[in-house]
DNA sequence: TATCTGGAAATATCA
DNA sequence: CTTGATATTTCCAGA
């Protein structure tokens, strides 16, 4: 552990830990305790662990830092300091990225985060305590002399690392926490892919690479310069890990984490409820840690620290911008909002902030990793090299941070790299496609570290599932990159319950490796030109997490309860002959992946159609799991802001009904005379809370002829909204409509970006009620929260959806650094006037389809909105309101407003025939709503300082 | 013997 | 505060 180490160490010691948070905190101090112990002492594999922890924390603090000081910067972190952003970014991907890199060492690490977790200023303390050492990353965040020595720039983030440390534990403690997580930490860490992550980091290598020679050289001697920078940082830092590449993962990682877990039982104590869990149960903890906790490092950072910073590095509108954003959210959040809500909001903030930032953006997200192990280093770092080795648009950038190289310069160095992993990415562009050939099976049941592997997820059709990348006609092989994302309506993010697990053995065929970025475990699987660029993905089973340990993170906004769908999300990074990197990204079906849903909830896979006239009759069969002979079909409309307009049980053929079919006849729509598709829902209910999640489905007018129903009609509309969405979506789109679109559903995505969000959002997420409940509530308020900070651009995007996609090229492109800064520069202009202009127009269509289908869309499409339109509110309540109904109602006027284009027609012009039964929805969400709500609010207002500021901007 | 599973008891959380 | 319903997590045991 090298001085630097130490140094950094001190500076977290310095702070002392919080007493606070509870089981987090005995765990992170059990951890850090070990990781001293070990550092000094050089405990076996513990401390191996630890030090790969703290190494990978290293390499990856040090790009985080960087990120986040960059994104700070970029975004302008303005407001609330890079850290800030950045972490908020981190939170997600750039968050992640940046902790993550610590990725495994994020989860270690994160206990020191949640230290921050409130506010920065704990954190550290914790996390630091921990890997003191090890962590140079700490070190590197903080300065480590060495670590910046090593690792020029980014290192030097340094300065910018104190601050980052706490957002960093923002994100996702997982190291902390979870260490509960430790589990994760385990499957992780613990693996090999511990050690794996912490080399594999090469992305961040890649990363860096990116900025290093941006745009200039060619990927690979960029690639290279970053691995080889990120090695360096890593060995640097790592020098202890480095021994790590040993084997010290395995064993330091079940006994240190063991304890941990042992702990865990008890978890009980630290779980939080869920109603108010992550709020209050976050909140104290955080709180007295840090006032600002939540978004602690975010906010805390942010506002105070980095603030100035920031705005010195920032220089540029676009950064200060993009801070309010960020900044506001997690401003906001820091005070009354609980940890959670802030998390979600900054989290997504900071990447979309850092998004813009062309380099550094969080990527530290993706950078953080820069570490690679040795070993699979050498294996995977061509290829690495190939696929990270571009730099992505945004280096150019870098420099001018790197010019500031404590503030910002770090992150951009960090973030020049990948994309952080809560950006939505497009599936195809130009000649690219990355899809999804063979769709996993929409049950598995996870596995908890408590327990064995249960193996890989397997495909519906029998094997496992299949990826390829089509249109890629190089020599040169690619990394294939899948981690556990989300399933919910918001944004496409890696799910913080959930890890993917590598699976080795006789039986895997497919060599992967695991690397960690940002909390989040990937894996990374060879995409080789032999094997036309396919990938069986039989190697990758999935992890759950304890609720408790998640939620207890500092930053972590999401509630776990309930919330047990998860998506596989692939991710390929082409180099591209100007240098530039092009990141695609797709998205399986969900999963379920609890023993219980997977036994009791009916799972619809598929349906015989997707729209039909308005006078139904017509029968179609529904495909899935868990079919009775009772169950009932229920069609629903829904308002903006979620409630529900229409509900019509539709008939059912009992005698047809097998477990894993149903035969259902369509019920006539309320409305006879629409003159233009309406999309509504429809859900399976096995009984009160065993509904199956919404599916999507078209009514067309009754004179028209029926052609394919297709979503995409109903998408028109959105198309239309083009303009805006364009303008927005020049930014977000690209993610959102890439990810969540293409990518996912290939087939049902018949429409656009939207309607590929939507149709996702629905399928995917939109449950009814059951579990939707969580989802949606979880998923609106993330979404708000989300959405304040990064919604300008993110969630934007979503609407962009498909002709962004064309676009997206560009702003993928960009992403490697940080799409959002980017995009940003370029699409501010565009964005405001869309925004104003068209942004009602636009909106409502948009967001009409997908409002009726479900909260996801509106939700996308809010943040657009909101950024475009109004002031945070308006696009938060449109949020909410689609999300959580209940609250929506009360909010829902201003929303509504916006988003239903089509339903006020139908219901206003037509005046629907058929009497509108606005229905309730289950009690059982209203807490949950209603604090989600309290949350978003919060956000809200958070949002909405930035967007004032981003309107003081334009 | 180790791993993979399916099942289900033990706990927790909700209502 | 108790109780029943749910949901999550830990254990068991067979293959």
């Amino acid at each position: 552990m090298p001085s630097p180490g130490l140094p950094t160490s001190k500076h977290f010691l310095a702070g002392p830990p919080d007493p606070a948070r509870g089981r987090e905190t005995l765990v992170a101090l059990q951890r850090s305790s070990c990781p001293f112990s070990s550092s000094s002492s050089m405990k076996s594999a513990e401390e191996e662990h630890y030090n790969y922890a703290s190494s990978n924390i290293n390499a990856g603090l040090p790009l985080n830092v960087a990120h986040s000081s960059l994104s700070t910067a970029c975004h302008g972190l303005q407001t609330s300091n890079p850290v800030i952003s950045i972490v908020p970014s981190t939170n997600h991907p750039s968050g992640y990225g940046g902790h993550i890199d610590g990725g495994a060492s994020g989860y270690y690490l994160s206990p020191n985060v949640r230290p921050n977790g409130a506010p920065a200023l704990e954190s550290p303390r914790i996390e630091i305590t921990s890997y003191p050492g090890l962590h140079h990353n700490n070190n590197q965040f903080f300065h480590d002399a060495e670590v910046e020595e090593a690792i020029p720039n980014a290192k030097r983030s340094p300065s910018t690392a104190t601050l980052n440390l706490p957002n960093i534990e923002a994100y996702r403690d997982p190291s902390c926490l979870s260490p509960a997580s430790s589990l994760s930490s385990r499957s992780c860490n613990s693996e090999a892919s511990s050690y794996e992550s912490n080399y594999s980091y090469p992305y961040t290598s890649p990363q860096t690479s990116p900025w290093q020679s941006p745009c200039v050289s060619p990927k690979t001697t960029d690639t290279e310069e970053g691995y080889q920078r990120s090695m360096v940082a890593c060995t640097l830092l790592n020098s202890p890990r480095h021994s790590p590449s040993t084997s010290p993962r395995t064993s330091i990682t079940e006994e240190n984490w063991l304890s941990a877990r042992n702990s865990r039982p008890s978890s009980p104590c630290n779980k939080r409820k869920y109603s108010l869990n992550g709020r209050q149960t976050s909140y104290s903890p955080h709180h007295s840690p840090t006032p600002s906790p939540q978004s602690s490092p975010r906010v805390s950072v942010t506002d105070d620290t980095w603030l100035g910073n920031t705005n010195q590095y920032t220089s540029s509108a676009i950064v200060a911008a993009i801070n309010a954003l960020t900044t506001d959210s997690t401003i906001d959040m820091n005070d009354g909002i609980p940890i959670k809500s802030r998390k979600t909001a900054i989290d997504h903030t900071p990447s979309m902030t850092l998004k813009t930032e062309p380099s550094g953006e969080d990527h530290g997200t993706i950078s953080p990793t820069a570490d690679l192990s040795p070993e699979e280093f050498s294996g995977f770092q061509h290829i690495r090299k190939g696929n990270f080795c571009d730099q992505y648009l945004s280096v150019p950038q870098h420099p001018y941070q790197w010019a500031k190289p404590k503030s910002l310069c770090p992150t951009s160095y960090m973030s020049p790299s990948l994309p952080a992993l809560d950006w939505q990415l497009p599936s195809h562009s130009g000649p690219y496609e990355l899809r999804i050939e063979e769709q996993p099976k929409s049950h598995h049941r996870a596995h908890y570290e408590t327990e064995g592997s249960r193996g890989a997820v397997k495909a519906s059709a029998g094997g496992h599932p299949v990826v390829q990348l089509h249109g890629y006609l190089e020599s040169e092989p690619l990394t294939l990159q899948l981690f556990i994302g989300t399933a919910d309506d918001r944004l496409l993010r890696p799910h913080a319950f959930y890890q993917v697990h590598r699976i080795t053995g006789k039986t895997v065929s497919t060599t992967s490796h695991e690397t960690i970025l940002s909390n989040t475990k990937v894996l990374e699987i060879p995409l080789l030109p032999e094997s036309k660029m396919k990938a069986i993905i039989d190697c990758a089973g999935i992890l759950k997490l304890r609720n408790s340990d998640i939620e207890l993170r500092k930053g972590e906004t999401d509630i776990g309860r309930k919330n047990t769908r998860v998506r596989l999300v692939f991710r390929v990074h082409i180099p591209q002959s100007n240098g530039r990197t092009l990141s695609l990204q797709v998205a399986s079906n969900p999963i379920e992946c609890s023993q219980r849903s997977a036994q009791e909830l009916p799972l619809v896979e598929k349906q015989s159609a997707d729209s039909f006239p308005v006078i139904g009759g017509k029968k179609i069969i529904l495909s899935g799991h868990n079919f009775l002979q009772d169950s009932k079909v229920i069609f629903v409309e829904k308002a903006p802001d979620g409630h529900h307009v229409w509900e019509m049980e539709a008939k059912t053929d009992k005698e047809m009904c097998k477990p894993n079919s149903l035969v259902v006849e369509i019920p006539p729509f309320r409305n006879q005379r629409i003159t233009s598709p309406v999309q509504v829902n429809f859900y399976v209910c096995n009984g009160k809370r065993k509904r199956s999640q919404y599916q999507l489905f078209t009514y067309l007018p009754a004179n028209v002829p029926i052609i394919k129903t297709e979503p995409s009609d109903d998408y028109e509309p959105a198309q239309t909204c083009g303009p805006m969405t364009q303008g927005l979506n020049p930014l977000s789109k690209p993610y959102y409509s890439q990810q969540i679109m293409m990518p996912p559903d290939p087939g049902s995505c018949l429409v656009a970006g939207f309607t590929s969000c939507q149709q996702r959002n629905t399928v995917m997420s939109s449950s009814p009620n059951s579990s939707p409940k969580l989802h949606d509530l979880s998923s609106s308020a993330y979404k708000c929260i989300t959405n304040p900070g990064h919604s300008h651009l993110g969630l934007q995007q979503p609407a962009g959806g498909v002709p962004t996609v064309q676009e997206v090229p560009r702003s993928i492109v960009v992403h490697p650094s940080s799409p959002e800064q980017s995009s940003l520069i370029m699409l501010q202009p565009q964005v405001s006037q869309h925004l104003s202009s068209s942004c009602s127009l636009g909106y409502q269509q948009t967001l009409y389809p997908n409002s009726p289908s479900s909260p996801v869309p509106s939700v996308t499409q809010e943040p657009t909105y909101l950024q475009s339109c109004s002031p945070t509110h308006s696009s938060i309540m449109g949020q909410q309101q689609h999300q959580l109904p209940k609250v929506q109602r009360n909010e829902s006027p201003t929303n509504q407003p916006l988003s239903l284009p089509e339903l006020h027609e139908d219901s206003n012009h037509n005046l629907a025939p058929i009497p509108v039964m606005i229905k309730r929805e289950p009690e059982e969400l209203d807490q949950l709503y209603l604090d989600d709500v309290n949350e978003i609010i919060r956000n809200d207002l958070s949002s909405t300082n930035v967007h004032s500021e981003l309107a003081i901007l334009d």
